[in-house]
DNA sequence: ATAAAAACTTGTACCCGGTCCATATTCATG
DNA sequence: CATGAATATGGACCGGGTACAAGTTTTTAT
């Protein structure tokens, strides 16, 4: 069930890895800027306009893995359980990535490709801007998740942003751990401190917005729809315990 | 004082002008990124050189302007009296902002400049994307100034961003309500409300975050340095009253 | 097996933003 | 008015990106 891909097909993921290896080595090299398209066309034996067929931008051969990844915020806020706010969700979430050492939390020892990318990313202006704008595509995301359950626009925006911006932040503390040549084991305890101390920060000002109150009571495209009714069950935002009381880990909640 | 520079300074200041003017007008007639360098140019009756003279990338030709704000915030946060937080400091400032109808809050209406800049840029994806990398910037200037007061680099970073971010988000409400046609006076309580609910909102958060309580032992090179005798005056975290006791407007703090 | 259709690649020419440079023009100054 | 400095100009050039017509490969139908 998973090479019976085409032909086609397969040769034209084999096409894209090859463009984005060949990509990655020569923007680590030489540094994203001071290598063109041309260029890596040309190391991977296909034409230019090939080069534009797979990636719209020159950006994309570095950042499209990332580009994945838009819309998980979102989606991890609507599917939160009952009595849970969109903070905590997201807070839950991201201990849970860094317990498994997702990528996006910035420990990615294990996963060179990753650490390559972020190197890459972090000495190239250009790059890093973009890789701003998909964060903030992603808190457009989330800002929309949070509307869909009556939040007014400009708290949404407000929250969704500081939400993002926080994990952000502390995945930009680990990656430049990493770089510096830490071991994600050596970090991690230093990681999830301080993620308790960000999100704690956030805590105490978005503490009970929009806890949500009852479960959707049907399945829509988009997992929302409050039932009116049972507007109890407080429950409070988990009160910070010793930082071992998440759900096993996710560990492959989003493939790359 | 004022009209005596050079012959050849005078031209440029005019040049200058007109490159904006004319430039400005194109876009809004048909669109930032359906016209070209070469047509400002030629609308300019100027070549496409000199436009690159006086403005190193097309969009400096609309946010030359807005650029000159980075570092703004930063600067408040510097100055400000003993005893106020950052985020007390920035709250009064945008408060004063907005009731000096300053261009950055969004409540520009009798500044037809602004208005039409910000439409261009609301229409514009990349403009909004260079924009972004302006508050971007503003935000790390922000951050190395509450670093510089011996926050943790990774507080800094997140509360910075939060700061900026916040205003951001109401000024966007207000340059909205603005192009929909409302009067800036219409609009004005409902900022002040708006802004009081989103400072709040953070403020629980960081409320007490690094709030200024003894004079710096010297003055190093960046330009803060408090007058040490009068520290008393608590009078802290100005408690929510009605909305009217903030000192005299600026009214030009920043001349444009 | 093979021919036609569909999908993909390629080269080429082109547009645009931006840089470089050598030449020409304009202003400032003695 | 002459000379030097600042500025403007046109033109060549580069890299990202698009458009397109012509070729090549894979699929599919016969």
């Amino acid at each position: 069930m998973e090479g019976q891909l085409n032909l086609r097909e397969r040769k034209k993921q084999a096409t894209r890895l090859l463009l984005m290896e060949t990509a990655l080595a020569l923007f680590e090299e030489r540094g994203f800027d001071d290598v063109s398209v041309a260029e890596v066309a040309e190391a991977a034996e296909v034409s230019k306009a090939t080069v534009f067929n797979y990636f719209p931008t020159k950006e994309d051969l570095v950042l499209a893995g990332a580009k994945y990844h838009i819309g998980e915020a979102a989606q991890i806020v609507r599917e939160r359980p009952v009595g849970q706010t969109p903070h905590g969700a997201l807070r839950q979430y991201f201990m849970e990535m860094l317990r498994s050492r997702e990528p996006l939390t910035g420990l990615s020892d294990h996963h060179p490709v990753v650490m390559r990318v972020h190197r890459v990313v972090s000495r190239s202006p250009e790059l890093t801007l973009k890789a701003m704008h998909l964060r903030h595509r992603s808190a457009e995301l989330l800002a929309e998740a949070l509307m869909e359950e009556g939040g007014s626009e400009l708290t949404a925006r407000l929250v969704a942003s500081q939400l993002m911006h926080t994990q952000h932040v502390l995945s930009q503390m680990n990656v430049h751990r990493i770089h510096s040549g830490e071991s994600s084991e050596e970090i991690y305890p230093d990681a999830v401190a301080t993620a308790e101390h960000a999100f704690g920060l956030l805590e105490h000002g978005i503490g009970d917005f929009m806890r949500r109150e009852a479960e959707p009571s049907d399945a829509f495209d988009v997992a929302f729809h409050v039932e009116p009714g049972h507007a109890g069950a407080e429950g409070g935002g988990h009160r910070r315990t010793a930082e071992g009381e998440f759900r096993e880990a996710p560990a492959d909640r989003d493939r790359r």
